[in-house]
DNA sequence: TCTTTTTCCGTTAACGCACACGGAAAGGCA
DNA sequence: TGCCTTTCCGTGTGCGTTAACGGAAAAAGA
């Protein structure tokens, strides 16, 4: 138990009133030069830090945050930022911060303006989103920026939309480490495919970005080699795993691949039972989890979408309540999850 | 900005006066049982949360928390927690906790008794530390004990010392996840070391759990035929470097090592320009780093002990100042580090 | 010199909660 | 009836900071 000093105390050490303090604190004028200066050095020298606490409940601000993302079953890759987002709620209410949430229907549009109109009513503060449906978000997010509420993008979506920060994680280096961990130890003839199960109605940034990175580690490391194609297929195809089936019984000495989204589990469908191809994929969904459990696949890159729902509410919080700029871009570290890490998740 | 509801409100709406409110919010009594109803009913109704700020102001407590470590040199093991530790210094003091380091020579145990009874002097209220010497660490915890002082340990310790909390990594599942890298896509035939170069004056229980680990691991895949085998020998002893290359060189079709502390830098030592053997080690040290970089190894697992010290810190603070118990042990998921992953740390 | 502006600073009332103090009302006892 | 507990509750002050208000002193203008 020892004490901090307050701005009573710097006061008394410059032989003025708190008011004085106050306004050299600030910055808010109307102070000489010799008093500001005579109050920053006794500040400096007693390394004085405001109360949190006595400041808050001075400025009394209630916040409200909403989180837009898509309606989703358990078990897929939006539960995971859902979690983060309650959590932030339960966290922050005390600090007398509230977070809404709202979820859209993915598939329909209509949805997705009417539960977004719907943030602008409910005049909340500030909103953690994820660019899910590009267009229509593009357009909600003008709406943002000429209504001056601040958002920050999870995970996906343009980087010059205005956001006040974008967190998410570098996805060129998430497929270099990819292509790190399919030639790990292979023979210098291998091959390896990357498997692109598309979406026709969301094309991905971050898919096309972690394709290059995966060629880049390859150019970077030449002497090694290996022979890398790209292989791409709609996921709506009828006929994809049949599809994937031929390709992969085209390519000979094949011993890797990467599928640079969440849709390991769909490639699942078209391995022999006992394969032994490395695979590398992305996102920790359970259909994915129950694939590394049953050794199907031998890696996942994990987004944290958790932690990025989480800490982009922690920053919209400390933008709107104590004027803290968060980084314009978050870059969260590849996590790499193996089967004998599965039990943290 | 929303409003969130005061103890005022429940005051009016009970019509009672706030001092009444605030006797049931804390349960101190006095109160009769139909207006204790009455007022948590309605605190149930409106889902009160009190406000942390102005609790915290109103409570007005100023902590002191100790930080016990040895000296090092830069890029050391140990820099990462002081820098955790420097990180928790800067959050928490607006919050009116100072965070006070004390730093004690590795070797020289009068070094650790003198710092150490510092830290009673000092009056701090907590304290957070690495059990290194272990024998010294312990009578200060009972000591500790005594005077009541709280503690949490950090990285390595013993469990059943009286801590608050004992934050570290799952050590045993960390050895699992070295067997599972080192093993992956090998061949049947392989052979894999363990080399467990040892520090004469601390013991490590870690270690000793780490390779329990590996070692569960293979026996928990059985079909793989893997062949292990430990070495150990003191990091102390003047042919280290040559008693490992001897070993090396006595074992065929070697295809995998386990250093299951942060000494892979000494293995590596040992190594022959262009190895072909797959190496996992711990720790995050600047000269393992430097081996990653070169490709002189291939997996880091990374003990996060910046987090540790900073996890711990916060965990102390929750329990001073909000008394919220920690758990009694933490187990920080584990971090794998590769080339590719260099760049975050 | 007197008036008007500008510069600079002190005072004070919140903010929501914690807790000590004191006191009214009700019950118990003679 | 009078006096004394016991039960229950209201009042008031303080925590450190913020920011509006007002006013004295100095500077500028006449």
């Amino acid at each position: 138990m020892s004490v901090k000093p307050t701005i009573k105390e710097i006061a008394k050490l410059a032989n003025v009133s708190i008011g004085t303090v106050d306004r050299v604190l600030h910055n808010r004028g109307d102070v000489s030069k010799k008093t500001t200066q005579l109050i920053r050095g006794i500040m400096e020298e007693i390394n004085y830090v405001p109360n949190t606490f006595a400041r808050n409940l001075a400025l009394n601000k209630n916040f409200k945050i909403a989180v837009l993302l898509p309606e989703h079953e358990k078990g897929e890759y939006w539960t995971a930022p859902l979690k983060g987002a309650k959590k932030a709620l339960k966290d922050f209410k005390a600090l007398g911060t509230m977070v809404q949430i709202y979820l859209y229907d993915q598939k329909d549009k209509n949805s997705f303006f009417e539960v977004s109109s719907r943030i602008f009513k409910d005049k909340n503060d500030a909103i953690l989103l994820a660019q899910v449906l590009f267009d229509e978000t593009k357009s909600f997010l003008e709406e943002c920026k000429k209504k001056k509420v601040p958002f920050i993008l999870i995970g996906t979506g343009q980087h010059n939309s205005g956001a006040i920060s974008y967190i998410g994680q570098n996805s060129h280096q998430g497929g270099r480490l990819a292509g790190e961990l399919l030639s790990f130890g292979q023979n210098k003839q291998s091959k390896f495919l990357v498997l692109n199960i598309t979406k026709a109605q969301n094309p991905n940034v971050n898919v096309k970005e972690r394709i290059a990175g995966f060629e880049s580690y390859f150019k970077d490391n030449k002497e090694q080699e290996f022979q890398i194609e790209v292989f791409s297929v709609p996921q709506e195809d009828k006929n994809v795993v049949q599809k994937i089936k031929e390709k992969l019984s085209s390519l000979n000495n094949l011993k890797g691949i990467f599928v640079p989204n969440s849709k390991s589990f769909i490639l699942a469908k078209a391995l022999s039972p006992s394969h032994h191809i490395r695979i590398v994929g992305y996102d920790l969904l359970d259909k994915n989890k129950q694939l590394l459990e049953n050794k199907k696949i031998d890696f996942l890159i994990n987004q944290r979408p958790y932690d990025q729902a989480y800490q982009g509410i922690e920053y919209l919080y400390k933008f709107l309540g104590m004027q803290q700029d968060p980084p314009q871009v978050v870059s969260l570290p590849l996590d790499i999850v193996t089967k004998e890490k599965l039990m943290y998740y």
